[in-house]
DNA sequence: GAGTGGTCTAGACCACAAT
DNA sequence: TTGTGGTCTAGACCACTCC
């Protein structure tokens, strides 16, 4: 026997999605402009409302048209306006390109928070925190230098994990279910002690990442990690 | 009358959801574990399988299950191991804090690819290429310096635009339909007609975003953007 | 009130996996 | 063969928008 290309036909919410999507694209409906209803859909394609509904409300949550109960379903704007950026885990990230990882703990202490710590953890001051400053390699060469406080509340085993094996990132994944991240990253020139680690001059720039992370309401840990800027870089593809 | 506070019950399927959601969060089912059918939910919640399959298809869609055809649906690998940034035009950002933008044209000229930039755009050497610089304002503070380089064949009209009036990103959304965007973070000296422009001095870093542009499977634009370190961050939530 | 989307039902048939 | 998810139907009722 012929050795048959078996198409399966696209599903009809697919191809539903198809025609829009095309009708976008080709450019024969713009920004703002008002498609068709459900009701129209399902004449046009011989489908129940149903089928129509899955197709437009995926269309919506991929944000390709946005829909106003009682007034329709409109394109939405144009996206591609924002790149995105994904900051992976260290150990991952350097394990990914086919070296190897190695974490060097310099300090991990108990202590409490001062009247600036407090109002970063949203807590009152003297509340238990732990402190990490951890370097971590690739290849035998300094990368980044993580320095984090954790809220002890929230992480009561923190001093107890062997972070030369799985980086504090991991352990409170697993410790406290994140609820949301705040980042911030920017170029500053680092402090004596961070160029040391990092074994790079006091006139080179560092990239930094700070990040602040939320558990069951409260503020889980607040980590700034410093990277050499002449070696390392946020980078990635959309 | 009273105020009443009447709450509207949430939809079935959103019930089911959060149902889930709550499960995984407690820890009571893992990662890899497999939870009920959806002909168990449709009895647990008295419900038809219609409105299970839809719960269930939008955790899968956010990863936070998966589900395989004749087996059943199982908890996903933990997210929240990566965040991602948000790159935004400019322009966008700018109005977006309340502020004002402005675009000052320093240069824009037509000029043929030597060998570096041929291969950066991945054509012949001698290819028609626009380049533009432009400053840009945040309440007359300089935030940006936009170096572009522009694939002629790509956008033919690039040298037509007002760009004191809307960014190249803006201009060439339109005119290049977008099939990919390749970047990369840094943080970098600036050389000294850099620092001049930005109005700082060449011993504060800059924080610099190169973005290369893919359309119709050529390079489309290549960007360097130069950020005040002091003044400039990429920060955001998730 | 007419038109639109938001949700839901109670079935149905199919494809795929495990046995 | 049985159980699972993937898709679809032909209705239904509701909430919201606009006239």
């Amino acid at each position: 026997m012929q050795a048959t290309d078996e198409q399966k036909a696209p599903a009809a919410f697919q191809r539903i999605k198809e025609h829009v999507l095309a009708r976008i694209r080709s450019g024969e409906w713009k920004e703002g402009d008002l498609i068709p209803t459900e009701e129209a859909f399902t004449k046009t394609f011989g489908v129940s409302r149903m089928t129509v509904n899955r197709a437009l409300r995926e269309l919506a949550a991929d944000q390709v048209v946005f829909r106003i109960q009682g007034s329709g379903t409109f394109v939405a704007q144009q996206k591609f306006q924002a790149t995105l950026v994904e900051i992976k885990n260290i150990a991952d990230e350097i394990k990914a390109r086919g070296h190897s990882h190695r974490g060097e703990l310099h300090l991990l202490e108990r202590l409490h928070a001062d009247e600036q710590q407090a109002a970063e953890f949203d807590t009152k001051s003297g509340a238990a925190l732990f402190h990490s400053l951890i370097v971590h390699f690739e290849d035998e060469a300094p990368i980044q230098v993580e320095d984090r406080w954790v809220h002890a509340e929230v992480a009561p085993d923190y001093m107890a994990q062997d972070f030369t094996r799985a980086t504090p990132n991991e352990y409170l994944m697993k410790a406290a279910p994140l609820q949301g991240v705040q980042y911030r990253i920017e170029a500053v020139m680092p402090p004596p002690h961070v160029a040391g680690m990092l074994q790079i001059s006091e006139q080179e720039p560092c990239l930094i990442l700070r990040r602040k992370t939320f558990s069951g309401n409260r503020v889980a840990s607040v980590a700034v990690m410093w990277h050499p800027g002449r070696k390392y870089q946020f980078s990635g593809t959309i």
